[in-house]
DNA sequence: ATTTTCATGTAAGTCGTTACATGATTCT
DNA sequence: AGAATCATGTAACGACTTACATGAAAAT
């Protein structure tokens, strides 16, 4: 395959609890996992197909007390298999984070280069949004469910608040890393 | 387009320096830039042809000294244009960091789950071993090459390393807190 | 009255992987 | 002599994005 296909996993995990339209699983790549996961409604709703094919979740059709015909999706048991077996897999290798700011640092050669600054402080802006924006999450998310029996999400937005806590600060000490060379060149050729 | 499509810079940036072949090119992804980024030779070539269709780059093919056949890439006037414009552009957000543990967490509801430490240690270990490579890679690195030089290229292997850090740290605090919150449990059930 | 949201899909095209394919050269 | 590396591609397929498309209901 050409890319590792999660999507019918994170599908079946979404399932798992109570059955959804195609609408309201994608309204929580909108919010909820959307945090950690990015996906279009065309292919939400191509896999919900190919998941009702394969008979791990069944398509149920119907007005439902609304005005609107929906189609719901419930796991079934197979589906239900299939997402425990993945839930508890170990992984033996790791992928290859690609980060287009990562790339176009790796070919900045020179120390004294202008552009590095100009682009850490753009990325840092962009991190630092992320960061906050994380934290008001956090606060969000566990106001209303419970920590302990929501510990994974827990978990993975404590992770995420790290993660963008490291690269702001990484861009911040770059940042005046590369400043004070800067101070020092300039002290150089003035003295 | 299907993905940012970054092969192409990528490729432009490593023909800056110096024509080289597609194999070539395939190696530099099995070991520098191999750390940030990865695709298959079979990828390089096709995009190869785009490039020198679209000018950016020119393909000679000849012996150079060698028994075999060889095509060299050099880039354009047109091709460092098109890197350079992409190298000092701002992004104006970030992409979604798409990590299958992440995910499979996120569906781990209860704090006491018992797949949550094998899930922990198994990524544990997988972290670890990339934190290592990662370091012996910074030593090996500036050893042959200068610092101040291919500045991008520290920065980004610090912070790899850094994120690895975090990434080894937020899995064994997350391990120690839950093997507490069971001890914890368990002297609840003696007592 | 108009915009937004609800709700669901199809079609075209691209990036990327996997597999297939070949032949020379160099190392063991 | 055989394995590994050098060197370069094509073909099939899958995942995902972008764009196109439609119609009703709810909100402003």
């Amino acid at each position: 395959m050409a890319q590792k296909n999660l999507l019918p996993l994170i599908l079946l995990g979404l399932l798992r609890d109570s059955k959804k339209t195609g609408y309201e699983l994608k309204k929580d790549f909108d919010t909820e996992i959307g945090e950690f996961w990015s996906v279009k409604h065309s292919q939400i709703y191509l896999e919900l197909k190919r998941l009702t094919e394969l008979g791990e979740i069944n398509a149920v059709t119907g007005f439902f007390g609304s005005k609107v015909e929906k189609t719901y999706y419930e796991i079934t048991k197979f589906g239900k298999e299939r997402f425990s077996k993945w839930q508890c897999s170990f992984q033996n290798e790791l992928a290859v984070n690609k980060d287009e700011f990562v790339l176009k640092l790796y070919f900045i050669k020179d120390k004294s280069d202008e552009r590095l600054g100009q682009l850490l402080k753009n990325q840092y802006e962009l991190h630092l949004e992320k960061l906050l924006h994380l934290r008001q999450r956090m606060k969000d998310v566990f106001s209303t469910i419970d920590k302990d029996n929501n510990y994974g999400h827990y978990l993975i937005l404590n992770h995420a608040i790290k993660r963008e806590e490291e690269y702001t600060q990484w861009l911040d000490d770059s940042l005046k890393y590369i400043s004070v060379g800067e101070e020092k060149n300039k002290r150089e050729y003035i003295d």
